[in-house]
RNA sequence: GGGAGAUUAGCUCAGUUGGUUCAGAGCACCUGCCUUACAAGCAGGGGGUCACUGGUUCGAGUCCAGUAUUUCCCACCA
């Protein structure tokens, strides 16, 4: 017995762990064509959010498909060490023990985070399985374990083998809470209100000011110069001249400097070198010293000579209220500009001279670029070829050394000024020994730094195969199928693959890149926690299944673009689930007449259906192919509710309390089957429990290992009688609705003679739908013109309904006048093209044709409607 | 400052190579229905000068130019 409501949580933790115990997901190395994905690794502390959920809904639905089609599918998970923000919570809990960070050794440090870890790590993951995801669980991956490490630390080898990595000296962004380096990558800029401080310098010697502007006022006692433009003419006179740093009471000189701009504030520059990139270079320009205010926490540094250890932004303040106090500045204006903020820990970003290590991206770019220009890669959608093609063409050294414990530690040793680059420290020392041959174990020392977090993950597609060290697997699996991401780490994930797996494995990690647009509100704000606009997405899975949310968030992701969220779309998805099941509760419900054939209707049904379908899976296939997949799923969603709930089934329904013969439900149950197979990527679970319950199936006959409904012929011409039938009952439908003519009212309908209405009346099964489905007792062919009724066109046939009582004669003529004039109209247009003499010489013939097709058609419209209307006594 | 998009129904979006029966879908809306699969439903229906202006063409939602509005990316002037 098939319970009158679906229950999606009971139904999907069944099959779930049936699948996994079955072994359904694990790929092995066979004979057929490999399909492969690896996830993006989500950050080992994250939970699932709207954007996983998306990402991997799609990512499972491309798998499935292909599982279905007979390829060996593998989707690889697994999780990211995500160093500085798994750091940053690990801090955060002992700071909660009241354990400070700087009290503990590496060694216990990391202890901690692997116990933090270990507990926290794979919360993720089980909530992905709550979503469908038919992952390889056997192959589950993390950036920091043993393969993944092991690849790290040979590709740096390598690369410094290579002269493809340098330590260098150079302005880097620190993130001051993290207390570690950043990639330009990984800071994020938006415009935010401040403050535009003029400040007066005395210049020295005399009782004359120099103002400048500045939003940093806490980094005046970091000034090595005042810069103006050579040519500016207020200044010329003070070549060579000094200023007084204002109650520092430092002098430092006046320089002339072409980057200064003249028109901006007071057109005076206060250079610290220290503490932006600009003046840094002007600092080498010149000479000048660098005087380095802030410790590695933001705080004032002893060499700021002030407020030792204050935050600089309290000191901000109290060293403005200082120089207003002491007459320094001018005026305080409202500005807005651009700071950067740290991705994981959104503190303000402090640029800072700092020895750190590069990668040389030069060196890596060529192949990489060259292969998404010439498609190689290809990019769904295309457009963000430019993005890529703009980064790549201008690419900078990629800073890959980080101030962390937490990540691969960086294998280059140190002995005096030496570097020693090694995989393990006993080669290290072998290399060292070489050059210093009394070198003591304990002198060579390895950096203190770990690596940046990309720098594991852009081996992803290579070292989830172990491909470093083991090709068997990598040979068989890599070039990846295709990889699914947001668009937002193009340039911190994607473009750094490509140029990895051109680098180690002289080929593309993937074939094709499908992004995902980002999830935002129905106001279209980011999804944030401070906003409380973002859904908990176990959640909406418990409410409304996860097919349900499934489906809601794929019958809306334009590709690339972001998908606006709204509960109504999930919610959407629930009733589909609803629909479906209840179409089983009917299917189920039949009891057989096994001595019954079809009659001539169910025939005609199930023909038509079959067609459909045929054609359904050509649509989609083409979809998919363009990963236009929400309007994949809305394909199906409406051939589903529309073409086999509303009409298909309504076609072939028994009768109340009467059986229906074998042969239309087990086509019924064939259809249904297929519709299942179809829908399974999608909606999976769903699927399953239907596929099952349809009827009987053997063991390991599951509806996630059935063969995907292939494109295949059909016929159009019978989906098009099929189509004027349909025409032909919502018309008769449209005429009880105006008329309140209650269904059970059996109504006669006849067609106006014509050998079009003769071959319609004739196609077998046509007149039994219609019969069915509009409650007709008859349907029938007249010569009588001016028979009387309610009369419509269908296609270009007239069809009337005969009609029991007299009907409301002024509506109808008020519509068919508006619709004669509609077709008078069209007529019109259609002769003036007919008649221009360059349409028709210059448009295809087949056009021409068309054209002179649709005037004909057009002209009977117009002659049936002028014989309707006169009848009516309106002409 | 440089670049890439977008603008079609109340909302979110399709609309492939220009062909008019090509103005579409879902949701929302309106009307009538608790008709034994489904009110999480059924049947029917009404909504659009395709941002604006010009151009190319026999023909433009579709191609070109300009304008307006807007989103995003990159760079960045303190």
């Amino acid at each position: 017995m098939i319970s009158s409501r679906y229950n999606p949580a009971e139904v999907e933790n069944k099959w779930y762990e049936y699948w996994t115990n079955q072994k359904y997901f694990h790929s092995e190395p066979d004979e057929r064509e490999a399909f492969s994905i690896v996830i993006p690794p989500p950050n080992v502390t994250g939970i699932l959010h709207m954007g996983h959920m998306l990402n991997n809904t799609i990512q499972d639905i491309l798998i499935r498909k292909a599982r279905m089609e007979g390829k060996n599918a593998c989707w690889v998970p697994g999780t990211d060490h995500a160093s500085i923000a798994t750091e940053a919570k690990v801090v955060q809990m002992l700071r909660e023990k009241g354990i400070k960070k700087g009290d503990l050794t590496r060694e216990q440090f990391l202890e901690y985070a692997w116990e933090w870890k270990e507990k926290y790590g794979g919360i993720i993951l089980e909530q992905l399985k709550k979503l469908g995801a038919s992952c390889d669980w056997d192959r589950t991956a993390f950036t920091m374990d043993k393969e993944r490490s092991s690849a790290v630390i040979k590709v740096f080898v390598d690369l410094y083998k290579k002269n493809k990595l340098y330590r260098g000296k150079r302005m880097i962004n620190w993130d001051p809470e993290a207390k570690t380096v950043l990639s330009n990558e990984e800071v994020l800029y938006s415009m935010e209100q401040s403050k535009l401080y003029h400040v007066k310098y005395q210049i020295a010697d005399t009782d004359e000011f120099l103002t400048i502007a500045t939003t940093r006022p806490e980094t005046i006692p970091g000034d090595s110069a005042v810069a103006v433009h050579p040519e500016d003419p207020r200044y010329t006179h003070l070549a060579g001249k000094k200023v007084i740093v204002p109650i520092i009471g430092r002098e430092i000189p006046i320089i002339m400097d072409e980057y200064v701009d003249m028109e901006f504030g007071t057109g005076a520059l206060k250079v610290t070198p220290a503490h932006d990139v600009n003046d840094y270079e002007i600092g080498l320009r010149h000479n000048l010293d660098i005087i380095d205010v802030f410790n590695e926490d933001g705080s004032m540094s002893t060499e700021a000579t002030i407020y030792l250890n204050e935050d600089r932004f309290i000191v901000r303040k109290k060293f403005a209220k200082d120089l207003d106090a002491a007459g320094h500045i001018l005026k305080i204006e409202d500005y807005q500009n651009n700071v950067g903020r740290s991705e994981r820990t959104n503190c303000v970003i402090e640029p800072r001279l700092s020895l750190q290590w590069y990668v040389d991206m030069k060196s890596l770019a060529g192949p990489a670029l060259d292969a998404v220009l010439k498609d190689e890669v290809e990019f769904f959608p295309k457009n963000q070829k430019n993005t890529y093609r703009y980064w790549m063409e201008n690419i900078k050294d990629w800073c890959i050394s980080r101030q962390l414990w937490w990540g691969h530690r960086i294998p280059a040793y140190y002995y005096n000024d030496e570097i020693f680059v090694a995989e393990t420290f006993e080669e290290a020392f072998e290399q060292a020994k070489l050059k210093f041959p009394d070198i003591a174990l304990e002198n060579l020392r390895q950096d203190e730094d770990v690596l940046d977090t990309w720098f594991s993950s852009w081996l992803w597609p290579i070292s989830v195969f172990d491909g470093f060290n083991d090709r068997k697997e990598l040979d068989y699996y890599y070039p990846t199928s295709v990889l699914v991401t947001g668009w937002d780490i193009i340039f911190l994930w994607v473009a750094r693959m490509i140029m990895a797996g051109y680098e180690w494995e002289e080929k593309r990690p993937f074939n094709q890149v499908y992004f995902t647009g980002m999830v935002r509100d129905k106001l279209r704000r980011k999804m944030s926690k401070s906003l409380g606009n973002s859904p908990d997405a176990l959640k909406l899975i418990d409410t409304y299944g996860a097919d349900g949310v499934r489906f809601g968030l794929m019958s809306c992701s334009p590709a690339g673009g972001d998908l606006l969220f709204d509960e109504k779309l999930v919610e959407q998805g629930r009733n589909f689930s609803n629909k479906i099941w209840n179409a089983l509760r009917l299917v189920d419900s039949w009891d057989v007449d096994h001595t019954g054939t079809a009659n001539a209707g169910n025939q005609l049904a199930y023909n038509w259906i079959s067609n459909k379908i045929n054609a359904l899976a050509g649509d989609i296939q083409k979809n998919f192919e363009e990963f236009r997949i929400s309007e994949a799923v809305m394909s199906i969603y409406s051939f589903v509710w529309n073409d086999f709930c509303s009409w298909y089934l309504e076609m072939v329904k028994p009768p109340f309390g009467e059986k229906i013969d074998i042969q239309t439900k087990e086509n019924s149950i064939d259809i249904f089957s297929r519709i299942t197979s179809l829908l399974h990527p999608i909606m999976p679970f769903i699927t399953e429990e239907v596929w099952h319950l349809l009827k009987h199936r053997s063991e390991g006959e599951d509806c996630m290992l059935s063969q995907y409904p292939q494109p295949a012929p059909f016929d159009s011409v019978l989906l098009d009688r099929v189509e004027q039938a349909k025409d032909i009952i919502t018309n008769i439908r449209d005429i009880r609705n105006k008329n309140s003519i209650k269904n059970a009212e059996a109504l006669d309908v006849v067609l106006l003679k014509s050998e079009r209405a003769n071959a319609l009346i004739s196609f077998e099964g046509w007149t039994e739908l219609c019969t069915k489905l509009a409650n007709l007792n008859t349907i029938t062919i007249t010569t009588d013109e001016n028979i009387a009724g309610a009369a419509f066109i269908s296609g270009t046939e007239k069809c009337i309904v005969l009609m029991q009582k007299e009907i409301d004669t002024e509506k109808v003529i008020e519509e068919k006048t508006r619709e004669l004039e509609y077709q008078i109209g069209f007529v019109k247009s259609v002769e003036a093209k007919l008649n221009n003499e360059r349409f028709v010489s210059g448009a295809p013939a087949t056009v021409v044709d068309k054209e002179k097709a649709k005037l004909a058609d057009g002209l009977e419209r117009v002659k049936i409607l002028e014989e309707e209307l006169k009848r009516l006594g309106n002409l």
